[in-house]
DNA sequence: CACAATTGAGTTGTGCGCAATTGAATGGTG
DNA sequence: CACCATTCAATTGCGCACAACTCAATTGTG
C-alpha cells in the first residue's frame, strides 16, 4: 500500500523518494536558514547573533542558571556554549562564576546591561512574526508540527545510536 | 501602561510574545539540529555530511553542473561549497574543472565512485522517512508549509535588506 | 578596439554545532 | 579513609554558513 498513483502505477519507486527526500530535507535547512537571515538582520541592533538571543531568551526567564541548565534548555552542550558564554561575558551581557556549592559548576547570570537589553528586544518577536507573514494561530500549529518531528527525530536517533539511553548496554 | 494581567485577555502582551518567540524560533533550530543528527547517523555508512549529500542529490540529478547553478539549487555560496567541493573531490566522487567556455566557471562532474554511491543512497530517503513517523502525505504538508516560510523570509529579509532585489537602486 | 563594470570562484575571518578528549570536583563503595 | 566512576566545564578539531574581499575572465559601452 506504498504511495502508488504515479504515473506508472506501482508502487513508490526509490528514485522518487530520493526526489522527495531532496524536497522535504532541503526544504527544512532552508527554512532554518532563512529564518536564521532574517533573525540576523533583526538583531543586528542589538549586537546579537540567533544563538546567542536563544540563550539571552533562557536567561530573561531565568536570570541566573548553570551552563549545564542552560544546555538542556537548549539542548546544546558546552562545547557550543562555552565560548558562546565567553563571547556574551565580553560583550558585557552576562556574567559567569563558579558555583561555591560545586565548583564543577559554573553560573550564568545576567549584568545589569544584560537585563536592559530585554527592553530593547521585545519587539523582536512581533518583526520576526510579521516578517513569517503568519498569523499566531498558524505559527503555533507550525511549532506543534515541529516539535513532533523533533521528538520522533530524537527517539529515532536514540535508538540507531542508544547514548543517554535508559538500557545500559554492557561494555565488554 | 506596564504588563498589566493578561488572564484578563486584552491583545497579547510583548512579553508573551517573547515567550512565543522562544518557541517558534527554538522548535525551528531544534527540528533542524534534530533532522540533521539524523542524517549525520545514517550518512555515516556513506561517508558523507548532510550538505554533502545535498550537493549530491543534486549532482545525481544533473550529473553535470557549474558551481554557480549548484549554488542555485542549493542556496549557497561559493564560500560554503568551494571548501565542500574540494572534500568531495577529495574523497574521489566529485571531479571539477573548468569551463572551456568560460574559464571564470568551474564544472563539476560526478565520477564513476560518485555516481555508484547512488544506489547506496537510494535507501537513506526511507530511513529518514520512517525516522520522522510522517507518511509521505505530510511530509509533503510539511514540506509546502516550510516552503511558504521560506518564501515569506526572503521576501521580508529582502525587504529589510535589498541586495539581489530586482530593483536597481543607484548607487551614488 | 580599449576600458569600465560585472560575473564566477576562491580565500579569509567569525561564529555555530558536534564529537572526542582533558582535567578538576564530586559522590559512591569497599 | 582510599579508590574509582561520574559529572561538569572547557578545549580541540572538523565541517558548515555567511560576510567581505581578491583576482581573473567576460561582457558591455563608447
Amino acid at each position: 500500500m506504498v504511495g502508488s498513483g504515479y504515473p506508472g502505477g506501482m508502487n513508490t519507486p526509490d528514485d522518487d523518494w530520493l526526489r522527495l527526500d531532496q524536497q522535504i530535507c532541503f526544504s527544512l535547512h532552508a527554512a532554518s536558514r532563512a529564518f536564521n537571515g532574517v533573525y540576523r538582520g533583526i538583531l543586528k541592533d542589538l549586537g546579537l547573533t540567533y544563538p546567542q538571543y536563544l540563550v539571552m531568551l533562557v536567561l530573561w526567564e531565568h536570570d541566573e542558571l548553570p551552563v549545564k541548565k542552560l544546555g538542556e534548555h537548549l539542548r546544546l552542550d558546552s562545547g557550543t556554549l562555552s565560548p558562546l558564554l565567553k563571547r556574551l561575558e565580553a560583550a558585557g551581557l552576562v556574567r559567569r562564576e563558579r558555583s561555591a556549592r560545586d565548583e564543577r559548576s559554573v553560573e550564568v547570570r545576567l549584568t545589569e546591561e544584560g537585563v536592559a537589553l530585554r527592553g530593547r528586544a521585545l519587539q523582536v518577536p512581533r518583526r520576526i512574526a510579521s516578517s513569517t507573514g503568519f498569523g499566531p494561530e498558524e505559527i503555533r500549529a507550525l511549532r506543534a508540527r515541529l516539535d513532533d518531528l523533533t521528538t520522533a527525530l530524537d527517539a529515532a536517533a536514540a535508538l540507531a545510536d542508544p547514548r543517554g539511553d535508559s538500557s545500559a548496554a554492557e561494555r565488554p
